[in-house]
DNA sequence: GTCTATAAATGGATAGAC
DNA sequence: GTCTATCCATTTATAGAC
């Protein structure tokens, strides 16, 4: 049934040293930046050489691609997928607190201030980026908004506009705050209160009219 | 009445060289990063020496600062004074739009992308930024509601909420595209689009009550 | 103040032994 | 694949002549 050959299996380890490197490598490049990070602080921190490190990646920069590339797939499985049919205010509420918890998140904050230092150099990162962070997170607010203007949950409004202003309201300004390091890990609590103002005022524009039919 | 001694004389010509430094410092930060940044393309790009270079700033570190220091002084002097009594709408058009094209424009992204980069190991530099820019807009937005809504031109709220959301709604996702790098001055037409979906959202949000008084 | 020349350290990347 | 040792370019910063 299943085929485990010699190649495989040393290509099993080759792999797993291989997913060491990125850890290790995705702390330095953290830490210092693309730019600052080097290939010998990255193998000493791995206890090897960089002989071995470029066995495994050709450049400094196809390493920081691969990083990159993995936290963006990392990213894409977390974005929330609205639950139609659920009470809106409530959803909204869910929803915005993970969407933000997300963003704040130490490794999503630290992936986005790489691709700020080296997006102009390498757009199609920032395209990548894009595209597995807020693009998809719109596009799944986009259809939930949708369904709930059908449902009459919300008033008749441009479901793609709404999911880029509610994107835009939740961030505020902590989400800046934090790219340029001045807070770490946010409480819960601010959050949260960041969340149910974004909240309120969202419905204070879109929530159904109180009367009219 | 007015001293002009031999000393002043040479200051003002040693000024005016520094003037020049910074401003050539400036362009090779903003096109390379804090860090890719190298005095060497400094000092060749001023058509001099690094020494002459060091002459006036005695670090990479010292010059960066400086740059970072006049631009966000610089913004400041930029940042939208609302005036009061205007009708609601129209000044929120006129403020948005001043305020996204700042945003928008290439020495205030070129800037923030620095901040950005060394904002970790340079925590003081990005909360004078944060100060010069988007705390004060942010301030004097605030005014502007407090006054519009005792006038009763908006509902009743928290003016620094209000002038929070209305600086998000604003941005939107343009600023972060800026930032990345994946747009690049973009057209007077796509700022007022996004300015008048902001306004709109806003005032369906903290207008006035049509009816109830 | 301005230059040339260079120090001293460090960068990315590779050769060659094992 | 892994190491040691090293190449070569480049870095920040300075010494010393003018």
């Amino acid at each position: 049934m299943m085929q485990a050959p010699a190649q495989t299996i040393s290509q099993a380890i080759r792999d797993q040293r291989r997913d060491r490197i990125l850890q290790v490598a995705r702390a330095v490049f953290f830490e210092a930046g693309y730019a600052s990070a080097t290939m010998s602080t990255i193998a000493a921190r791995l206890g090897g050489s960089k002989a071995t490190l470029y066995a495994y990646f050709k450049s400094k920069e196809e390493l920081f691609r691969a990083i990159v590339c993995e936290q963006c797939a990392l990213v894409q499985g977390l974005v929330e997928d609205p639950k139609p049919g659920e009470d809106v205010r409530q959803a909204l509420i869910r929803i915005g607190e993970r969407l933000l918890s997300l963003l704040m998140a130490d490794a999503s904050i630290r992936t986005l201030r790489l691709i700020v230092e080296e997006g102009p150099r390498a757009p199609e990162l920032a395209a990548l980026f894009m595209q597995a962070g807020p693009q998809l997170g719109e596009r799944r607010l986009a259809e939930f908004f949708a369904e709930a203007c059908e449902d009459g949950r919300l008033k008749p409004v441009d479901p793609v506009t709404a999911a880029r202003q509610f994107s835009a309201l939740v961030k505020g300004n902590l989400h800046l705050r934090g790219l340029l390091g001045l807070i770490d890990d946010p409480q819960p609590e601010v959050i949260r209160a960041e969340v149910e103002a974004a909240v309120d005022m969202f419905l204070a524009a879109y929530g159904p009219a109180p009367v009219a039919g």
